[in-house]
DNA sequence: CGCGCCGGTGATCGGTCGATAAACACGCCG
DNA sequence: CGGCGTGTTTATCGACCGATCACCGGCGCG
């Protein structure tokens, strides 16, 4: 055994130039697009490829999914890297619903019914094969990517929920007494467990619970019940220790939160 | 551009045949190990080679780390796959503590202390680096290691977590109703939780919470109050469906659970 | 004191990678 | 109907990968 072993089976040796007659043996029947018609089928290849591959996926066999020859890739894009970051747009890019904030922010409805329906949008638009896949691969890559998304994801998210809970449980606001440590590591947690099934599915390969709706639903009641008494008595920490280290203050108690931030 | 972008340093040209004669400017003063003493050398190099490069990482890489060329490796592992084996080994196998079931079985202790005990002794021997990245690229990868290993953790772990729960809460044992999905998902949610925890610092590098076990208490506290509710009515639902399929069964219902499995 | 054993290295091989250059084929305009 | 622009392919380059082989040199045994 010398050779590498990978890349088993070579190219099937298609005749060339045979733009859309179909020979009768001719397996994929190429076409010729415009430009950027050519341009969008590479980008859309090059996310189900390399999402399956991984950014190490060889530019050839991309091409061969593609039914093209490997050299065009690089009239459309003027190396690997550039064909990675277009994946990246891709798949992150205006995958960002910002109704996802207002759905948070609608107090006509309970705040219960409103965190799982986010989470139930969110799980729809995230839990998918390509979507966790490329964010694995990016962060073991080392990619700052990560770390960017769920920056936002804490800012706009996470610190909404975390007020609606303090808020349902009459807890003093974000306002008056700052989000603690151990608040977003419950809200972490609420994540991490809906994250945590495309996981199982897609990077693991187990099966998962065939409504997920209900799965989340059962979660983030779960959640609810769970959070209170922790939250409470790390909130009354938090504002104690305020109040001591500020003095002049007003105390920041156990009262009803009168207003949203 | 032409070249590869990878590998931008050559290797460091240095005069061979110095075996541990420590010239001045000798940067590796190389040293001839007798041959059980190097195969370990290699295994734990690459260890933390492939765990930081994953298992696409060039051996003359390793090699380099190690001090050595990169035939050497050869004359240890017949090839690279199995020194990657070899990693997986290294990494899995002996990790597993056995204390981990008896300790949840220990009906001395409070069930939510031994679950928290329990957790916070998995973490740390999870947590880790290694461990995770490896686990992440092997699912990566498509092994089925990580679908054997969940399963392992799904029958010895998640199971006696559920029975006491059940017991705690005073619903039926598994026994007399045999443990629902939703019930496995909640779990599978404490568990994800906290190996998220894991991934969001040696994945995404974000940072986290300093104190760890404070992090898993509540977790676990929160994850105790909040699942009863769930809990109750799926088995409740459970029993109820599993008595009409078998009409003949004596009735499973909300009573005190006798004794464990 | 010589010699064989064995840990270790240098050189190199076949193969594949990303990337380039030149030629080709089809459609369009004059 | 011939030239030209553009989408696509064939052929190939230099680099580098995993793997192999011949050889080297210090240590220990007789």
């Amino acid at each position: 055994m010398r050779a590498r072993p990978r890349a088993p089976e070579d190219a099937p040796k298609l005749s060339p130039y045979q733009y859309g007659v179909a020979t009768s043996k001719a397996k994929p029947p190429r076409t010729r697009l415009s430009a950027d018609e050519r341009e969008r089928a590479i980008a859309r290849g090059a996310v189900a490829f390399f999402c399956e591959a991984g950014f190490g996926g060889r530019t050839r066999e991309l091409a061969k999914r593609l039914g093209i020859t490997q050299p065009l890739l690089y009239r459309y894009f003027p190396n690997k890297e550039a064909l990675i970051d277009r994946v990246y747009q891709e798949v992150y890019l205006n995958r960002w619903d910002p109704q996802w904030e207002e759905l948070l922010d609608d107090h006509t409805r309970p705040a219960r019914e409103r965190i799982i329906a986010f989470y139930r949008a969110y799980a729809k638009a995230v839990l998918s094969y390509e979507w966790i896949r490329i964010f694995m691969f990016s962060g073991l890559r080392g990619m700052d990517l990560n770390s960017r998304y769920l920056t936002l994801v804490r800012d706009r998210i996470y610190t909404r929920v975390i007020r609606e809970l303090r808020r349902e449980y009459g807890l003093p606001s974000p306002a008056e007494v700052p989000i603690s440590e151990l608040e977003f590591e419950l809200v972490w947690a609420l994540h991490a467990s809906i994250f945590y099934i495309g996981i199982r599915k897609w990077i693991y390969g187990l099966e998962i619970p065939e409504h997920i709706d209900g799965v989340i639903e059962g979660l983030t009641v779960a959640f609810f019940d769970g959070v209170p008494a922790v939250m409470s008595r790390v909130v009354a920490n938090a504002a104690k220790t305020r109040a001591r280290s500020r003095p002049g203050s007003p105390r920041a108690g156990r009262r009803r939160a009168p207003g949203s931030a």
